[in-house]
DNA sequence: ACCCAGGGTCATA
DNA sequence: TATGACCATGGG
């Protein structure tokens, strides 16, 4: 599949797909901590955390740093994984108080600020990548599992080597787009994953219809 | 009663 | 380097 076609299924994607604001976030510090909370997670659940991390007024770094980690395990209950997620969430606070705060965080230039955030525990390529898209707008793909199972279903199968979280986001390289259009792909990637259930692509319970480009070369 | 989701880490081989 | 166990909830 060359770079135009890969381009205009992204570009039909999100015409099928349109999300503005998708990611439901009020401060780029709580895209952070959503981005943590959702790991392996409903959104749901992660959601119910967040609500009651706000109304115990923990939803900023200085609070949250003072958060004892049996406090923040009882407030995150609903995300699950509390015991690994609170202390992970401890580690990214301890980090951006470090840095200077959200503002600090956000003057470091984009591959200097995804090698910062990989270093934090708990933080991995695509949590990384998430916070960098959708707190600071920065242009990177999020190869995620919706993301490797469309390359997949569209027909590239790299050679029976295993499609990882990198081998996949080379595939979008070629795509320099802004940090608001990798939003919306992302975005689009996702809700349509969602909307044809999981492993089974059936078109017929997509918005895309007959035309579901899962279905051109389907062979998982 | 099972199965899994908008992952990452650590222990093995 | 590459799998596997583990975390743990709420909803299907």
């Amino acid at each position: 599949m060359g770079k135009e076609a890969l381009k205009s299924a992204c570009r039909a994607l999100i015409g099928h797909y349109p999300a503005d604001k998708w990611w439901p976030a009020r401060s780029r510090f709580e895209v952070m901590v959503g981005a943590v909370l959702v790991q392996n997670t409903r959104w749901s659940n992660a959601s119910l955390a967040i609500t009651r991390l706000r109304n115990a007024r923990c939803l900023n770094p200085q609070a949250m740093d003072g958060c004892t980690l049996p406090r923040l395990e009882s407030l995150i209950h609903s995300a699950g994984c509390q015991r690994v997620k609170s202390v992970r969430l401890a580690s990214l606070v301890r980090w951006v108080i470090s840095t200077g705060g959200v503002r600090g965080v956000a003057m470091i230039e984009t591959s200097e600020l995804r090698s910062q955030l990989m270093a934090v525990n708990g933080i991995g390529p695509e949590t990384a990548d998430v916070i960098l898209c959708f707190a600071f707008a920065r242009p990177v793909f999020i190869a995620d599992q919706y993301a490797r199972r469309w390359l997949l279903r569209m027909g590239l199968t790299t050679s029976g080597k295993m499609m990882t979280y990198e081998s996949c986001r080379e595939h979008f390289e070629c795509l320099d787009w802004s940090g608001e259009a990798c939003q919306k792909l992302h975005a689009a990637i996702v809700l349509h994953g969602q909307a044809v259930c999981g492993r089974v692509p059936d078109c017929g319970q997509c918005a895309l219809k007959g035309q579901c480009i899962y279905n051109k070369n389907n062979n998982i």
